[in-house]
DNA sequence: GAAGATTGAGAGTTCAATCTTC
DNA sequence: GAAGATTGAACTCTCAATCTTC
């Protein structure tokens, strides 16, 4: 295991640097960004997985687990829950799988539609999402911190580039 | 293919209220920063993604190959590659597979350290790094906007970020 | 013994194809 | 015919183990 060792140049500047130098100054802000956006999200996905392994749960597990949780009757179909996250149909289907076998959510039959399938969330799926969300509350969440109003300056000029993609009306 | 419909509403705010709701409100700024930054990462990979899918190349060996552009000699040991692009030796490896496999990168012994190796970009390396750089940057980078100096922010705002993360000094 | 690189196993995602039901 | 869900193949990433060279 090789300890992540802090460089001692930023990588992303010298990109931009680069991008400049190769007369691509017009491309070298949103290259940058888009670079930084990555970079980050790889550093806190991996935060949270390594919280989340001890509890035998993945981000994307968690996620399933919340979106049952924060339901009303805590069941949805499993295309809405593909839709709500974003993510492929055979993704949900691997989640559920794998939350189906540790007890955690139950497959049901679709009362109205016979194409359709609902997970469940069950009561030990309730203690494993609260168990989980109180450890990522406290060891990632809260420590996302930004100076000032950073983290809100943050949210809203992400929420805008999802916007611009089409990713919300 | 589903063709992936916007929401109605935007889902992380849902989460964001959600967080609320439950008496997390501590946590629900890093909640839905770091939700909202997997998401844009996801929206902009798979944009790159597809730019380059025509030309044999994803994001990860795309980024090798402009490492090796933009180095002095046109070539780079592996492991200061691995650090560079901050992954994983083995997928380093993987990469430099399969641009050699496409002749787009040599494997050459390094010349003081028996144990190193070194991947030289090849002519045919040049001219598809370059190709895929013009459309990447037409296509994707200089799309990426925000209204004023947004796109300045929100790099500083992510600079910040993998500062505290420990990513550079 | 430690560092650089490779290998094979395990997990997750995406895609195309398939099956059932509307 | 179209939509919901599942399956198997292909790919990528990570991890542990291995091999060579310092």
């Amino acid at each position: 295991v090789p300890p992540p060792r802090p460089l001692a140049v930023d990588p992303i500047d010298q990109a931009r640097e680069n991008w400049v130098n190769a007369g691509w100054a017009r491309a070298a802000g949103g290259m940058s960004v888009l670079t930084s956006v990555v970079r980050v999200s790889q550093i806190l996905v991996s935060e949270v997985d390594a919280v989340l392994r001890p509890l035998g749960l993945t981000f994307a597990r968690y996620e399933v687990l919340m979106l049952l949780r924060f339901s009303r009757a805590g069941e949805l179909p499993l295309g809405k829950m593909g839709e709500r996250l974003q993510v492929h149909p055979a993704s949900v289907t691997n989640a559920v799988d794998r939350l189906e076998a540790d007890g955690l959510v139950r497959r049901q039959p679709h009362p109205s539609d016979g194409r359709g399938v609902l997970a469940a969330i069950t009561p030990a799926g309730r203690r494993r999402a609260a168990a989980a969300s109180d450890q990522l509350n406290a060891v990632v969440f809260e420590r996302v911190e930004l100076p000032g109003d950073g983290l809100d300056t943050l949210y809203a000029l992400l929420k805008d580039l999802r916007h611009r993609a089409g990713d919300f009306v």
